[in-house]
DNA sequence: AGTCTACTTTACGTAAACGTAAGCCTGCTC
DNA sequence: GAGCAGGCTTACGTTTACGTAAAGTAGACT
């Protein structure tokens, strides 16, 4: 899905709140997961009473939050890449070299995904040929019969 | 099915067996953990009296199990693929064209899992920027004091 | 024979990531 | 003003993927 330009539509789209319904519609969870996500520093919307409002900021989290589950990372570490992401420009040398380091680790991370998807893929492509192979023969066999 | 012809260090390598313990510490796990796989159907090594031996074909297996679960895959859904290797070529016509849309949907998910990495690299990036702008700009402050 | 070391089974424990149910509040809408 | 939809909290339940401990066995070394 395109994410809408910076345009005047877009300042729109960045003021719409929503409602934890809306949002556990959109991206295919229950408000019970949302909730969890907050509680386990996640996510930080603001409150009218007792109830949340989500901006676009807090949906935006929530989108990378399911991208980082969806690769098999724990909640534990994307809130780690969360707080990277918000804090970093706010640190000393020190630990803004630290979070360098922090980054480099990531990416290493993602490339050796990177190469388990394409030894992945080829095992697919492998099991492929075997079943058209397979099919082949079928009617082959069919042929001669 | 016809063994693969190899060449003589290939066929070396394959008559070689593994005790639980040489593939634990070979992938970094615990033999409770190959164990456990086994049970849950990922495995199934030779048993000569009590004691498992692995072969080349199970260690393969490990592997494989160990790359998907770096991906995020459940142990059923890995199984599930690893069902898909070993059967691939028997079963009527039926089966394996539902076989072709089962890998058609693995492969599905593993493009998404692209994706997802490639938009993860970007946030990143995007985060390694801010980062060192704030470190130039602290190097600036301190020129100008 | 005794002692390691590495294997085995059985079984209970645990952390992560939610699901599910109960009970309450609030703002419509008929 | 009764009901209903959707939000809230609290709390216990559940699945997955192992960890951990107890108790036993089998071969190798001293």
């Amino acid at each position: 899905m395109p994410e809408p330009p910076a345009s005047a539509a877009a300042r729109d789209t960045d003021r719409r709140t929503y409602t934890i319904g809306e949002l556990a519609r959109r991206y295919e969870v229950t408000p019970r997961t949302i909730r969890f996500y907050e509680q386990e520093g996640l996510l930080d919307p603001e409150r009218r009473g007792q109830t949340r409002i989500y901006h676009d900021k807090d949906r935006v989290r929530l989108k990378l939050t399911l991208r980082g589950k969806r690769l098999g990372f724990s909640l534990a570490e994307i809130r780690e890449v969360i707080h990277l992401y918000d804090h970093a420009p706010d640190g000393d040398e020190r630990q803004l070299r630290r979070m360098l380091d922090i980054l480099d680790e990531k990416r290493a991370a993602l490339t050796r995904q990177l190469q388990d998807i394409q030894a992945l893929q080829n095992e697919l492509d492998d099991v492929e040929a075997r079943c058209r192979d397979s099919l082949a023969s079928l009617s082959r066999q069919r042929a001669s019969s």
